[in-house]
DNA sequence: AATATAATTGACTTTTACGTAAGAGTTTTC
DNA sequence: GAAAACTCTTACGTAAAAGTCAATTATATT
């Protein structure tokens, strides 16, 4: 594994600019180091990346996403703390099992139109 | 089931505001018909609602929502309109078990959160 | 009839998540 | 060693999805 990423090499990688690298570093998400100016990313600025889209692909606002990696990188902390975390923790998997129902009932919906497609276009075969 | 609904009844039912649903009918999203200047909406409307939030819940613009809810209403058309709607079900049905995945693996990192939050309550109430 | 209550249109504002451009410095490549 | 490629900061611009406010107009209630 490499030690160090350009922001070029990441903007390659993951299909995204230089601007929202850039962005979701004021933004707080990574914290690239600097060699000069220049910010080297590392490993494990990596995965934030694909945490972060992930986090958009599910349409997670910026915020939420930030809520959620600080989850990741919680646990040294006293038991109240801890509670508020496993509280967090617990509201977010609502929110996800309801996307994720969300996404069966769509599916199940787009088989719908696809079986309806389909019998149109055998009906079209017979017809013709 | 009632005939129509007015928009007061619904942003109270679903929880969003009178220029959200104005908004929708302007996308061409939702089309109550009127009496007077005011706008009924009917059960169809409800149901489209019901979608455009789902859609919403799922991180889709409007643009990709009223895509969507075109293919629902397709069924009659010729052959090659057919194919297209079918493959844009297919497109969505990838975008849709990506999204999936992202929640599985979402879930499971959360799981790992709230294992290490309990493990460290665990500790915390033997060291005291 | 008077007073709430609800609805309308239109216009301007706000927030989020970047895009884009300017101007300058640095590193690589030919 | 000059051009190309990459990097930086600062700052203004923009599209999407509403929020907010104003000025009217209906409808309903007392």
């Amino acid at each position: 594994m490499k030690d160090f990423y350009t922001i070029t090499e990441l903007t390659r990688e993951f299909d995204i600019s230089t601007r929202t690298l850039r962005f979701y570093e004021d933004e707080g998400l990574v914290k690239p180091v600097r060699r000069g100016r220049t910010r080297l990313f590392r490993p494990s600025d990596r995965v934030l990346i694909k945490q972060i889209l992930r986090g958009k692909r599910l349409g997670f606002s910026i915020a939420e996403i930030r809520d959620i990696i600080e989850m990741y990188k919680s646990p040294p902390g006293e038991a109240g703390q801890l509670n508020k975390i496993i509280d967090g923790v617990e509201s977010k998997r609502v929110e996800l099992r309801q996307k994720r129902k969300d996404i069966e009932d769509t599916l199940a919906e787009l088989d719908q139109v696809e079986d309806a497609c389909m019998n149109r276009l055998a009906e079209l075969r017979v017809t013709s």
